[in-house]
DNA sequence: CTGGGGATCGAG
DNA sequence: TCGATCCCCAGG
């Protein structure tokens, strides 16, 4: 399978969060591979989304990392407790990204299961924080190129557009007018999805 | 320096 | 339904 290159990356964001439904994300680590199928992403639009954390195009720190290339990850924590990881989508200067919300578990289940205290596949990947557990991504993935050997997406299954869904995102009632946009994808029926909402 | 808030999860 | 838990950032 190949590695997918920068050009998948560098695209409108909305195209390439449907997109990434369907591929392979991967992980090398000590523990060793773990690898997940995309079932469930959000799209994340700087320039004119409220509830992206670079909105107008706010340039702190933290939101630098989705003004650069497309390709990298954004990593970062919430609540204290949980890690987020996100794709950074389109050409340098757009600060846009695609959350990653959830996998189905396709290699490395050993190693998810004890990372993550439970041995219930359903439980493993289904949700933003669960999979970063499950795929061993902290802070230290944060900014880490995706077209490298460590963390990179294999072509995995071709999903056809009838078995893709549209919802407005989970969890950003804080958005105002954003809150309803459909930028949220989920492959339709795929028992791996988070029980967002 | 300070404090309010958050792209979540799991227990009860 | 609610608490845990701490980084981030705006404002003073």
């Amino acid at each position: 399978m190949k590695k997918l290159e920068r050009s998948f990356y560098e695209r409108a964001t909305l195209e390439v969060a449907r997109d990434l439904l369907g591929k392979y994300m991967v992980h090398e680590t000590n523990d060793g591979r773990t690898v997940g199928k995309i079932v469930e992403v959000e799209a994340y639009v700087g320039s004119i989304d409220a509830a992206c954390h670079a909105y107008n195009n706010k340039y702190t720190n933290r939101t630098k990392v989705m003004f650069g290339k497309g390709g990298y990850a954004y990593v970062y924590l919430i609540y204290g407790m949980h890690y987020c990881m996100n794709i950074v989508t389109n050409q340098e200067t757009y600060p846009e990204a695609v959350l990653i919300r959830a996998l189905e578990p396709i290699e490395g289940l050993e190693i998810m299961e004890k990372r993550r205290r439970t041995e219930s596949i359903f439980n493993l990947c289904s949700g933003p924080g669960k999979l970063c557990q499950a795929m061993g991504i902290t802070k230290l993935q944060n900014e880490m190129d995706l077209c490298g050997e460590s963390m990179f997406l294999l072509h995995g299954e071709t999903i056809m557009p009838e078995d893709i869904a549209t919802t407005p995102r989970i969890n950003i009632d804080y958005a105002r007018e954003a809150r309803e946009y459909p930028w949220r994808f989920i492959i339709k029926d795929n028992p791996f999805v988070s029980k967002g909402k």
